[in-house]
RNA sequence: GGGGGAAUGUCCCGAGCGGCAAAGGGGGCGGACUGUAAAUCCGCUGGCUAAGCCUUCGUAGGUUCGAGUCCUACUUCCCCCA
């Protein structure tokens, strides 16, 4: 059985992430519902390292494991510190650049921050640990590992991969170091297993092969059973992927995207996503998922509102999400100026001197180019203080500047950024 | 090893008789309509100090008044034969 919808959990573990939705494929749902009944089960995801920040792609892998601590289990976020330095070759994009050392450290740092949030970190039981597969393939040596490790993978077995299977088809190029990569992974299983006792792995379904091999070497390296477990693809409900947003990615570190941004980002939310987004992504009840799903045409509105504000406590803090909000209804409801919103800052000389519409919408980071801005302004897409930008050549002045010392540029209806001098 | 293809707008796919800032999609952005949604329709989608200037078609040279387009070498990928 790999289907959750003809299995009835007993763990609070396994219900939750069946009845909110994060389960796509499970190894053996009754073996590894009994072991989450019995005793504290440890779990690893691996994540990617190559940004300072994770985006929301790797959200739902987050709470999966959120909700591993919560129902008792031990959660074991993996950063990749190790394979990165091979360069993940499942892309074909071969100009991936490979990070160095340094900024692997640093990445896992900033990440780190972000897991913070969702998991408690420490030595007790059901304490997070950031596992970093770096400490164990980094000092591998290669003879060794072929002795012990390389022979347990057949060939025959992981050319019926899908991923194998189908580049072999198209006789399309596959290095050896992308057919190795997937030992490697396998690998990660079993170290995690010995060391943390781990004994499911999960992720998306796009790695099932992947964490299935980890599980048959785990067998044949004398583990204990192992377990996998996916999470479906995610895409919205118009079919696009998730976390790609107007000004790129939506990363969850509040540096790299402010929290009213983010806060907008859900927001924004197609009507056919709220409920499922709701169960993912917020710890809310189910009953009360219920009830704000129930919500027709402009209500469900609410629905969003609710949806941005847990969404977004959920990384940035409960007072930043009602901050976001009430930015939001200031600005979106009232059409008053909200001094919470983003600000930028220009040196008061600048403006004594006249900054140009142009200039200033780039220097707001609201366009990439004054011929952007142009553009925009041919569109009627620029404000100033909420009045259109008819004249490309218009010049920000002292008197622009309201009572509150900011100008409030806008680029459409919806992204706002108030100007200030420094 | 031999033979034949391919590489295009720095998001992607893709046309391109020597006159090209380069057709057409997708995506994205803006406008209209709405509910900060979806769908639909319209516009935009190299940069700049902008009636002009600069930089782009794998890399480096060459032919030409003029090269994405022709020639040479190189790189990478694909196909066929061995």
């Amino acid at each position: 059985m790999t289907s959750p919808s003809d299995f009835t959990p007993k763990s609070d573990f396994l219900r939750a992430l069946i009845e909110r939705g994060f389960v796509h494929q499970c190894s053996d749902f009754e073996g590894l519902d009994e072991k989450a009944r019995s005793g504290t089960l440890s779990a690893y995801i691996g994540f990617d390292c190559t940004a300072p920040s994770l985006h929301v792609g790797s959200l739902l892998p987050i709470m999966m494991l959120a909700w591993l601590q919560r129902a008792g289990g031990k959660p074991l976020p993996l950063i990749g510190g190790g394979t990165t330095r091979v360069g993940d070759p499942s892309g074909k994009d071969e100009s991936r650049k490979l990070l160095t050392v340094e900024q692997i450290d640093a990445n896992k740092a900033s990440i780190r921050t972000v897991f913070e949030r969702f998991l408690s970190f420490g030595d007790g039981a059901t304490d997070a640990l950031l596992l970093d597969n770096a400490d164990w393939l980094t000092g591998l040596n290669y003879i060794d590992f072929l002795r012990d490790v390389g022979r347990h993978f057949s060939v025959n077995r992981m050319l019926t991969m899908d991923s194998v299977k189908l580049r072999l088809e198209r006789e399309h190029e596959l290095s050896f170091i992308e057919f190795n990569y997937m030992c490697l992974q396998a690998y990660d299983f079993v170290e995690i297993n010995r060391r943390h006792g781990a004994l499911l792995q999960m992720g998306g379904s796009d790695q099932w092969g992947n964490i299935v091999t980890g599980l048959d070497l785990g067998r044949r390296m004398g583990c204990p059973q192992l377990y996998a477990l996916t999470s479906p693809l995610l895409t919205t409900a118009s079919g696009a992927k998730m976390g790609k947003t107007a000004t790129g990615a939506v990363w969850l570190n509040a540096d790299m995207l402010s929290p009213y941004d983010y806060w907008q980002y859900w927001r924004n939310t197609e009507d056919g996503d709220v409920a499922r987004f709701l169960k993912l992504f917020t710890f809310l009840p189910m009953e009360e998922i219920a009830r704000l799903a129930a919500l027709q045409g402009a209500e469900i509105n609410d629905a969003k509102k609710t949806l941005a504000t847990e969404a977004t406590a959920l990384i940035h803090g409960r007072a930043a999400a009602e901050q976001a909000a009430e930015t939001a209804r200031a600005t979106f409801e009232e059409g008053a100026l909200a001094l919470s919103l983003p600000k930028v800052a220009v040196p008061a000389e600048e403006v004594a001197a006249g900054l140009g519409v142009l200039t200033a919408f780039v220097k707001a980071g609201l366009v990439s180019s004054t011929g952007e801005a142009r553009r925009q302004i041919k569109a009627g897409g620029l404000r100033v203080n909420d009045a259109p930008v008819t004249d490309e050549r218009g010049v920000i002045g002292e008197s622009d500047f309201a009572s509150e010392g900011v100008v409030k540029l806008s680029l459409g209806k919806k992204k706002h950024v108030l100007l200030e001098r420094a």
